[in-house]
DNA sequence: GCAATAGTTCAAGGATTGTTGAACTTATAG
DNA sequence: CTATAAGTTCAACAATCCTTGAACTATTGC
């Protein structure tokens, strides 16, 4: 595995690409429980998807610079990178965070 | 040509779509452009791309509730579902548009 | 060591996306 | 009526997206 799994710096995380990772369901249901739980390994949300599924998702919401991935072990550990996007684009995570409604 | 072209109702107006709509550049910078001009025809936008290119985005934008058409004459006259979706999702559509940058 | 668990990579497939040119409809101008 | 301009629809295409199972690597526990 790689030791450092790729995370774009916070001033080259561009607004479209965060956008078009918050547009699916799956991954806008993800980023929901990480701003309720904080952290949470990549097994605590296979409810959503498939383990393969799940890498897919969470790669595409880390590539885009939405959230970070800590290893630890055998885990690893997600977060969201709200401080990286509060600073590159107020507003707009909280905002879309207010609006996911629960469930499907 | 339809008389009514399709637009969501305000309830009808799902987050994911929305962000899914505003995850294209050329739709970004669209949107942006109505932001300040407040209602543009189709053809102001021609510097984005070509002709039946801006039929599909500005129909993206439309279906995804972001922008309204109004028809009148031979022009179609575009504009941003500013109080339709501050109701649907507070905050949202003002804090990305705070934060489009200009250009490409 | 061996087995089990956490997660990734690979390859495949169907579905959607973005783009284009040609042909079309509708409306305005002369 | 004829010509032109505003937009749309259609068909095609390459590229990306989402999903899956099988095989893989790496870590933990016994």
């Amino acid at each position: 595995m790689d030791k450092t799994l790729h995370h774009p710096d916070r001033d080259q995380i561009e607004l479209a690409a965060v956008l078009d990772a918050l547009s699916d369901p799956i991954r806008l249901q993800i980023v929901q429980r990480l701003a309720k739980a904080g952290e949470a390994s990549c097994s605590s949300f296979l409810d959503y998807g498939t383990k393969t599924n799940l890498t897919y998702h969470l790669k595409r919401l880390r590539e885009a610079g939405v959230t970070r991935a800590r290893a630890e072990g055998a885990f690893r550990y997600i977060s969201l990178r709200n401080e990286d996007l509060e600073a590159r684009f107020p507003g707009v995570l909280a905002a879309i965070l207010a609006n996911i409604q629960d469930a499907a």
